[in-house]
DNA sequence: TTGGAATATCGTATTATTGCGATAATACGA
DNA sequence: TCGTATTATCGCAATAATACGATATTCCAA
């Protein structure tokens, strides 16, 4: 196990405004404005949790015209969010 | 679900010493001189990894005479490291 | 092409984490 | 009880993460 990679993929999960994203994104995907609506947070800050997510692979981005739409692209992050609400 | 709770048990976890303390503790447990012996790291940095991952509720301990025996207590994070391993 | 909406990045002050030597606490055996 | 082995805690300097306003970038529509 490459405990690098991994604990930086854990840790980039290890934040309640990045969890709470993850976890909303597994519901329905969404374009930054509407999280930054659901959260309540300034853009700046919304967008650089996004990022740090995007880095680690948990989410992707898709452009849509001006809207970036993001989804959870990495499947075990979704089992473990999956293991974790149980 | 709980992001606050949830989050500080995933951040506890995303440091790559206490990800392979946890690994390793899986396998067997141990006592704390034997996991600085076996991470080459000071005893007093693996006693405060230790102490950060039971605060979690991710290890405990079990005292035996002079020594502490720490195991993996959480079934659930047993579960998310064996989903990392694939 | 220009204006505006949506998003990303930068700069940076604040706060949190980390690593580790020094020291304290604990339990046992001689 | 003393000495020793084991572990925990303290103190603190160094480093990293966080939050967010300001600013830049991108893309579309008019």
């Amino acid at each position: 196990m490459n405990y690098q990679e991994k604990s930086e993929l854990l840790k980039a999960l290890g934040h309640p405004v990045r969890l709470r994203m993850v976890e909303g994104l597994m519901r329905n995907e969404c374009n930054v404005k509407k999280i930054v609506q659901a959260l309540g947070l300034p853009q700046s800050t919304v967008s650089q949790h996004l990022s740090i997510l995007k880095s680690q692979g948990i989410v992707e981005a898709r452009k849509e015209g001006v809207k970036t739409c993001y989804y959870v692209a990495d499947k075990k992050v979704r089992e473990m969010i999956r293991l974790l609400r149980n």
